[in-house]
DNA sequence: CAAACTGTTCTCACTCAGTGAGAACCGCTT
DNA sequence: AAGCGGTTCTCACTGAGTGAGAACAGTTTG
């Protein structure tokens, strides 16, 4: 008939859980009846929903009615990856301190990166990637180490899918990107030029733990500075070596 | 009978919650059988609700079969508080770029300060405070600040409760204290002496929006230096200007 | 200023999804 | 081979969740 949509055997949790979902994509705050299209429920149990998470604090009612996902969730959040983040995070700074370019570090989910680390100032502002966002892993130095790291059949299916180009120089042919990702192999790096976003280049080396490449570290400045990139690569594989031993290492920090 | 515990009155979402709750506190990785404990659930409902969390993404089975919360969570959070985090964060690296100590934003949590944003190197690790963590209102110059900008009933029954003594510094006499937050609230800013850790010192000032005290920018460092106080309040001064004027402007970042 | 919207809050009888005791199972240690 | 700590799954019972809809509130419109 047209508008079963959320269909049936849609468990309690899956509701509540569809309510934070709503939340994902358009950031900010949602009135309820927002929240409820979003997440395809009926108004009332989504009425319902959205004030047992409030009561908890996973969602935060605004001045304006509206409501934000509350810090309870970010706090939750923190425990996430806090291994990788907690013990590569004073190198990616003392990267930026050596460098005063844009520092990140980014993990694969699914098909695309997800930036879980980023250091920048005022001067230069991140134009595309942001802590917590995400890209697809064709069109940035980070996202073709990640790629790189996959076996064969998932690199494969990744390029037979349709790829977006970020940018009119985006390399979206399969069979070149299937030569660039055996570059990375060879190589141990990525390095790309006007992929994502015209004016910019990234440099990335995989960071490798237990023998597993579980994320990749990057540099971004502006493209007509290629020549400088020999510079800062011992500086980048400098801090990758650090992280990886401060991975392997006993906990340094306080709590676990 | 002494055993009814998790009583009644439990929502599913309520206990779908308390499953992500047991991860708060001691973090790291949990069995099936840990989460139940501490959520105070029969173990088959907890079974499901792992379940039903991991397949949405909220938690993730490591390869020793214990749970951790999962990236989706992470991302999540990153919504909450995202106009205070993303509109400070470029100010609060620069001003580590002119100092070199650790700087810290927090901001009021019930009875806590939590600390959302914190920038630090290899060269000082972070001895208490951690990025999500919390920490008590009177024993830290974030803390103080963030206190004197609750009104006076606020600030009595906060202080009429038992307080807790991190050092053997710390002032707990809530005459003293009622001093000493007056004295913020006319100076406009905080200093605390080895109140959280001994030979530390941080000063702290708060952030202003909309008339409100949004929050409180901090540094830290070793207190034999507490003659550089003087040298550094300027800078914290034009940090926290500029990070309120950001804050009242339009949006400069991709995606509100 | 009434009518038409858009959104919020709440009620209530029906019923289906959630429940949890318990059994089976799986690796370990001793 | 018995014990232990953990996981996974089944199933009959029932009370918690459901969602249509009514009442309400605020704001836009003709």
């Amino acid at each position: 008939m047209g508008e079963p949509e959320q269909v049936r055997g849609a468990s309690v949790t899956s509701r509540a859980l569809s309510v934070l979902g709503a939340f994902e994509g358009s950031s900010g705050s949602l009135t309820v009846a927002r929240i409820a299209a979003r997440a395809k429920l009926p108004l009332s149990t989504t009425y319902r929903m959205v004030h047992e998470l409030e009561e908890w604090g996973g969602l935060r009612k605004g001045s304006d009615g509206k409501y934000q996902v509350g810090f309870r969730i970010w706090e939750l959040g923190q425990l996430a990856g806090r291994r990788l983040r907690d013990r590569a995070h004073p190198f990616l700074q003392d990267l930026f301190d050596l460098t005063h370019e844009n520092v990140h570090l980014a993990i694969r989910e699914g098909t695309q990166s997800l930036y879980v680390d980023k250091i920048y100032s005022s001067r230069k502002m991140p134009q595309v990637s942001r802590i917590g966002g995400r890209l697809p892993l064709h069109a940035t130095a980070v996202g073709r180490v990640l790629l790189a790291a996959q076996p064969d059949w998932f690199v494969d299916a990744y390029l037979q899918r349709e790829l977006e180009a970020p940018t009119a120089k985006t390399v979206t042919d399969p069979r070149i990107l299937t030569q660039l990702i055996a570059d990375v192999r060879r190589d141990g790096y990525s390095i790309t030029i006007e992929q994502m976003r015209m004016n910019a280049l990234s440099v990335a080396l995989p960071v490798v733990f237990n023998g597993q490449t579980v994320s990749a570290l990057g540099l971004v400045f502006e493209a007509h500075r290629y020549r400088e990139v020999q510079r800062f690569m011992p500086q980048l594989r400098g801090t990758v070596d650090r992280i990886e031993f401060a991975m392997a290492g006993r906990p340094l920090t306080i709590g676990e």
